[in-house]
DNA sequence: CTGTTAGCGCATTCAC
DNA sequence: GTGAATGCGCTAACAG
């Protein structure tokens, strides 16, 4: 009930505060013996250290914060899991910040990046603007950023060009010349690196197959399913449509075979669709598509958050993280025959 | 930088700490123009007020903490979702634990229900052991479950064994019945509520259309997608097998559906499915399902525990939400050679 | 080794 | 209305 202090705890074992902090921190220097006289008044009083208290004296929070628009994608949900596990075993709390608008993003960025309020953060799936960058190195607090690449900041990331790449060769080497590419970057508030740089990779492995890049094969909106799924729409509804699509996340992807099941065309006999992340319902769709480490992610990113907190760096360090690609079961050379018309069905 | 205090603030405007803490919490009783004074001191300070030293000076830890298994079950993190958006506009911050095994259950049990840790907790889905409950009860901080049902504490529930009805009855209305019962409840380390519940509306709609409950048609795990997958599989495997399955969650459908497709069955013509929760994934799936609203049993056991931490009330709330049958693709008839059509007056 | 004391930054009396 | 003083519970520095 009424709180118990260490003063309580102090009294009760006949000793001064001071020893009790000490016995609590464990400081080496204080004899067996009190130590135990100590322990069991701890004991039989049942305290716990105020955690507040603690931290106003120490000049420390004692807590990391993460900032992510993660309820718009389950990718980053699993990287918070590596997240919490790691930091489970710390003496840290976790405070998550949800972000699903960029007012909500700029107002986080602004009021939690202050030392005063936590003591590092992890910045998942969200570039910070021009003005933010300032701010944020200059903050006193230790930042690292997952998912997002930037040439100022500490970062976890992996080599999205190469993603890009290896599902557009995965593609190409199926035998598909006309490849769709379908991503959320157009929305250049939140600006995913990611998106770009495999967009970067699908250009590069386009031109090394001697591929023409058709500006009317690729499509760029939110990040929702159903915004996938309208894109896709689009996208098959072009004469001469293309015969895969790679969607830059297996949400959008999702979004993608539901188009084409609308549309009526059978992946992959008619479409073939790859994705990015491989979320866990990836493997139950059969969803082909380019793995990275979620979790690890999440768990390079703590590891790396709380060394620079202990002493921060001058440079900023990058993680690179590997992709992998991951055929499943919608990828498949295209039809021998040109594609097949479009039937319209009501759904 | 260095840090910036209120003390600064005074001197800066030339006022006492005093005066800046009362335009700080905007107390009426500060004249207009030494509050303009202060506040440009603020302003051109860029001062914010440490909130630890305020936790302290208050005697609040203004944080709220919850505690669940997310990563294990989606509908979890949609409850998270709509506790974060009723959060982030309170003053509170939001710190998750989140369990996945029964000892890192009672660790946690153990230690952020304390008062100097917590202001208030919720605690979705997990139900406290025996011994739990007199701590819970005398620890001073409040508490609200969140899809748990226990008499002594506040909770916002749905009517598990009204949901657990509305699907069995939707199965025995569509002529069916051999209906095949999968849930998660076996582990009582855990001990979901939810799951008992839904048993029994399975049970007693069984008892009103005078079907005889057979044991061999139920069968509980883990909760996971391949877990389901396993004892789906051995369900269908018995002789006279079930012609639909409920399960007691759409993650645990999904495994249905995957044993189903291994197994040679087709849904719904040769085995109806039935899940529960509805999560977003369900859409897709077509995923015939017993919705609950789950990002508001966030928003509503936030709203509870801020009123229960404003004035600790004598007798535990209970909220209960709505629960609604969302028929989908995955549930039909039983193929007319295996089941006779029955009549069967829905109440 | 151990008791005592001075802050940590803020909210909140209590006088003026 | 407003400034000064006290305390929140703990850690760390300083004597002893």
């Amino acid at each position: 009930m009424s709180a118990t202090t260490i003063r309580d705890v102090a009294r009760y074992a006949g000793v001064g505060v001071g020893t009790v902090s000490r016995v609590l921190n464990d400081s080496p220097d204080v004899s067996v013996t009190t130590r135990s006289k100590v322990l069991s008044a701890i004991e039989a009083l049942d305290y716990t250290p105020n955690p507040i208290a603690r931290r106003l004296s120490l000049g420390k929070t004692l807590t990391i914060a993460v900032i992510a628009p993660f309820f718009t994608r389950p990718s980053v949900v699993e990287r918070l899991r590596g997240i919490e596990h790691v930091i489970a075993e710390s003496e840290y709390d976790l405070i998550v910040f949800n972000v699903e608008t960029s007012s909500r993003r700029d107002a986080y960025f602004h009021s939690v990046l202050r030392r005063e309020r936590v003591d590092g953060v992890i910045i998942i799936s969200l570039l910070p603007r021009d003005n933010d960058v300032d701010r944020l190195k200059q903050a006193g607090t230790s930042v690292v950023f997952v998912d997002v690449s930037h040439p100022q900041f500490s970062q976890v990331i992996v080599d999205d060009v190469e993603g890009g790449r290896q599902a557009t060769r995965h593609l190409i080497s199926l035998g598909h010349r006309k490849i769709g590419f379908l991503s959320d970057y157009e929305d250049s508030s939140f600006y995913f690196t990611a998106n770009r740089d495999r967009f970067t990779g699908y250009c590069q492995e386009l031109e090394a197959a001697n591929i023409a890049l058709r500006p009317e094969f690729s499509a760029h909106g939110v990040h929702s399913r159903s915004s996938a799924y309208e894109m896709a729409k689009r996208l098959l509804g072009v004469d001469d449509r293309p015969t895969a699509i790679f969607a830059t996340s297996d949400t959008l992807a999702i979004g993608v075979l539901e188009a084409a099941q609308q549309v009526g065309l059978d992946v992959p006999k008619d479409l073939s669709v790859i994705g990015y992340d491989d979320i866990e319902i990836a493997e139950y769709l059969r969803l082909t598509t380019i793995r990275q480490s979620l979790f690890e992610s999440g768990v390079e990113g703590v590891k790396l958050l709380l060394e620079e907190m202990e002493s921060m760096p001058g440079a900023p360090a990058q993680i690179l993280l590997p992709t992998e690609l991951v055929r499943r079961d919608t990828t498949a050379p295209p039809s021998a025959r040109s594609a097949p018309r479009i039937f319209w069905k009501s759904r």
